[in-house]
RNA sequence: CGGGGCGUAGCGUAGUCCGGUUAGCGCGCCUGCUUUGGGAGCAGGAGGUCGCAGGUUCGAAUCCUGCCGCCCCGACCA
C-alpha cells in the first residue's frame, strides 16, 4: 500500500474523550473511529488488526476440532424467552419491535442449542466444538474505556456438546489450551483466574485476564504459588473467630452513641473480630439477615451463589425499622421475627462471645452465643478477600489487583439444553440433555490489551502476530529525489514479492513527519531511504521495538529484512 | 439509574463567572514560492446553525428553562 493513496487518518494529538493508552493510541493511529458511545468503526488499518486476531482465533479453534459457523444475529424472541433469558438480561437484551419481536443476539446459546436439538440425536455424534467469530449486541448501560467495552463487539464464542461429564472435562481443557495458545500467540501477559459463572448458570468457570488499571475485574493473586482468582469467588486461609470457653453470659448494654462498628471498637475497646455486623438484604421479598466478622465486606457474587439467585437487593432503612422495629446501626440476631432467615460468613461460625445490635435503638449485646442464643443460622463463604490476607494454597500474602477479561471458559452443564430440549439416545436408550460448554473471547479486547502492553510515548509497538503491515518503508524526499525513488519503488517491488505486507511512504511530507508516523503507527520494522545513506549504497533499517538501526547494503536489503522479521517473529513464542 | 464534568471549524482549545465590534488562537486543510534525516518558512486563502429547542433582552457562545449527546466515578456487566 501507498501512504499517499491509503485511508489513515492520523491525529497529532489526543482527543479529548479518550482516557486510557490503547483508547488514544487507536484514535491517533487512524484504526478506529467513534459512532455513539460504545459503538465504534474500524478503519482499514485496523480492521487489518481484526483481521489477523481472527486468523489466530480460527486456527487455534480449527486445531481442538472446532467448527466454524456464522450464527444469525437476529433471532426471534420465543427462543430467548424459553430460556428465560429475556428476564435475565433485561435492558441489556437489544429489542427490534416492528413486525415481529426480534433480538439481537448477546451471545449465542440459544441458537446453538436450537440447531443441536434439530440433528444431533445420538451420544455417536458427540462430542463437538462449535465456535463463530461474530458481532455481539449487548445495550451495556455504560459502555467506556473505547473498544474495551462497547455495545457493539466481536466476539469468537464457541460451544462444546458432550454426551458425558468425562466428555465435557476434555472439551473444556482442550478450550484452555487453545486460549493459552491464542492469548500467546497475541503477544499478551495475562493469567487465568478461578471465576463466578453468575447468572449464566453452569458449574467451573476461568477467566483469562490481563493485569491493568483500566480493568473492570478484581483478582486476588498469590506471587508465590500461583493461586489466582476473581474475588467474586477469591477466599483466603484467615482463621475463624474462636470461640470463648466458657461461654460468657449474654447482657445488654446501652450504646447511644455506636452507629458503625468502628463506633463500638473505639467507644468500648471491644475486638473488632468479636464485633458482628447485621446486613440485611431482601431475597425474593423476603428479609434476610447477614451477620458478617467485623467490618468484612459481604461480596454480592458470593452471596448469589449461596442463594442461588440474583434477585435481591439491599433492604432500606425503612425496611429495617419496620422488620426489626430498630435503625440499621442496631440491629443484630437476637429476636428476630421468624420471618427473617439468617445467614453469616463462615468465619462466625458456631462462635461465641460476639458483640451486635438488640434490635431496640441505642443498644447492643456483648456475649453473643450463634449456637445457644441464636436459632438456625446458615453459614456460607460471603466476604471479600483483602490485599495481604494469607493465600488459601500456601497463606503467603495475597495481592489485589485490577484485570481485563479477555477470555472467559464455562461449564455449562445442561441448562440450555434441558430448557430448549436438546437431548440424545445414550447406549443403554436413555434419554439425557446434551452437556455443553461455553467459551467467548473479546476480540477487541484483545488488541486494546496489546496495545496496553506494548506502546511507548511515541505510539504502538506492534509484534508481527498483529502488525497491520510488516513494515514501514520509508522514503524521504522520493518526489524530489530520483535516486531515493527509484530504490525506493524497487525495495518496495521486491519486498512484496518476499510476502511482505509493506505501508510505503511515498508521502512529499518532510522526514520528520514520515519517522512520527511510521513511530505511531508501530509496524515492526521500518526500511528508511535517503540520500545520505545512499551515498554508501546502504538503507536503514529501524527496529521499532529496541529502537536498535542497521546499516545494510542495498542488495543485502531483503535477507536482512527476512532475518530481522524472523528474530521478532521468534521472539514472540 | 445516582453523582461529577464537558459540548465553540477535522483535532486541541480561548472567550461563558460579569451579555455589547466581524467569535480568537495552535495544529490540520487549499494555492504559490522556498524547503526536506525527527512534526519546515514566507505569503495568500477556505472552513463556524458556538449541541438542539424555547425564553429573557435593544442585543445571547455568554443569562433562564427543557431536551440531546459525550466522558469519568458508582450501580450494572451473559
Amino acid at each position: 500500500m501507498r501512504y499517499s493513496q491509503a485511508f489513515i487518518p492520523t491525529l497529532r494529538e489526543v482527543p479529548s474523550e479518550a482516557q486510557i493508552p490503547s483508547h488514544q493510541l487507536m484514535l491517533r493511529s487512524g484504526m478506529i473511529r467513534q459512532v455513539a458511545a460504545g459503538v465504534y468503526s474500524f478503519l482499514p488499518l485496523g480492521y487489518r488488526v481484526v483481521k489477523k486476531v481472527i486468523a489466530i482465533l480460527q486456527e487455534e479453534m480449527d486445531r481442538i476440532g472446532g467448527q466454524e459457523f456464522h450464527l444469525p444475529a437476529l433471532n426471534p424472541i420465543e427462543i430467548w424467552e424459553a430460556t428465560d433469558r429475556v428476564a435475565a438480561m433485561g435492558d441489556v437484551l437489544f429489542r427490534l419491535e416492528n413486525r415481529r419481536n426480534l433480538v439481537l443476539a448477546p451471545t449465542h446459546e440459544e441458537i446453538i442449542t436450537y440447531h443441536a436439538r434439530q440433528h444431533i440425536k445420538s451420544y455417536k455424534e458427540l462430542p463437538q466444538i462449535w465456535y463463530q467469530i461474530q458481532t455481539k449486541f449487548r445495550n451495556e448501560p455504560r459502555p467506556r474505556s473505547g473498544v474495551l467495552r462497547g455495545r457493539q463487539f466481536l466476539m469468537k464464542d464457541s460451544y462444546s456438546l458432550d454426551a458425558t461429564w468425562e466428555g465435557l472435562d476434555q472439551s473444556y481443557q482442550k478450550h484452555y489450551e487453545a486460549y493459552h495458545r491464542i492469548f500467546s500467540r497475541a503477544g499478551l501477559r495475562f493469567f487465568v483466574v478461578g471465576a463466578s459463572s453468575g447468572a449464566m448458570g453452569g458449574s467451573a468457570s476461568q477467566e483469562f485476564m490481563v493485569e491493568s488499571p483500566y480493568g473492570e475485574d478484581t483478582c486476588a493473586l498469590c506471587d508465590h504459588c500461583g493461586y489466582a482468582a476473581n474475588l467474586e469467588v477469591a477466599t483466603s486461609a484467615l482463621s475463624p473467630v474462636p470461640r470463648l470457653d466458657p461461654s460468657p453470659p449474654l447482657e445488654l448494654f446501652p450504646t447511644p452513641h455506636a452507629k458503625t462498628i468502628n463506633d463500638l471498637i473505639e467507644q468500648f475497646g471491644v475486638p473488632e473480630e468479636r464485633c458482628a455486623k447485621s446486613v440485611v438484604y431482601i431475597v425474593n421479598s423476603q428479609p434476610v439477615l447477614i451477620l458478617m466478622r467485623g467490618n468484612d465486606e459481604l461480596n454480592e457474587e458470593k452471596l448469589a451463589a449461596a442463594l442461588q439467585t440474583t434477585q435481591f437487593r439491599p433492604a432500606e432503612p425503612e425496611e429495617i425499622e419496620d422488620i426489626f422495629g430498630a435503625a440499621p446501626g442496631s440491629i443484630g440476631p437476637i429476636d428476630v421475627p421468624d420471618s427473617v432467615r439468617i445467614l453469616a460468613d463462615t468465619l462466625l461460625r458456631e462462635t461465641n462471645g460476639l458483640i451486635s445490635g438488640a434490635n431496640k435503638d441505642g443498644y447492643h449485646y456483648k456475649n453473643i452465643d450463634l449456637v445457644r442464643d441464636v436459632g438456625i443460622i446458615e453459614y456460607f463463604d460471603l466476604r471479600t478477600v483483602r490485599e495481604h490476607e494469607p493465600c488459601p494454597q500456601c497463606q503467603q500474602p495475597l495481592r489485589i489487583v485490577r484485570a481485563i477479561e479477555i477470555g472467559h471458559i464455562f461449564k455449562l452443564g445442561t441448562k440450555y439444553s434441558e430448557a430448549l430440549g436438546a437431548t440424545i439416545l445414550l447406549e443403554d436408550g436413555s434419554e439425557q440433555p446434551i452437556i455443553m460448554g461455553s467459551y467467548g473471547i473479546g476480540v477487541e479486547r484483545i488488541i486494546a490489551c496489546y496495545i496496553e502492553q506494548n506502546h511507548d510515548d511515541k505510539g504502538i509497538v506492534w509484534n508481527p502476530a498483529l502488525a497491520p503491515y510488516d513494515l514501514s518503508l520509508i522514503g524521504i524526499n522520493v518526489h524530489k529525489d530520483s535516486a531515493v525513488r527509484d530504490i525506493a519503488e524497487k525495495l518496495y517491488e521486491q519486498l512484496q514479492q518476499a510476502n511482505f505486507s509493506v505501508l510505503f511512504d511515498d508521502r512529499s511530507a518532510s522526514a520528520g513527519i514520515k519517522f512520527n508516523d511510521a513511530d505511531l503507527l508501530g509496524f515492526p520494522l521500518q526500511l528508511i531511504v535517503g540520500p545520505r545513506t545512499l551515498k554508501e549504497q546502504t538503507v536503514e533499517i529501524k527496529i521499532r521495538r529496541s529502537g536498535e538501526r542497521l546499516h545494510v547494503p542495498l542488495d543485502a536489503v531483503i535477507s536482512t529484512v527476512q532475518e530481522q522479521y524472523h528474530k521478532l517473529s521468534e521472539a514472540e513464542i
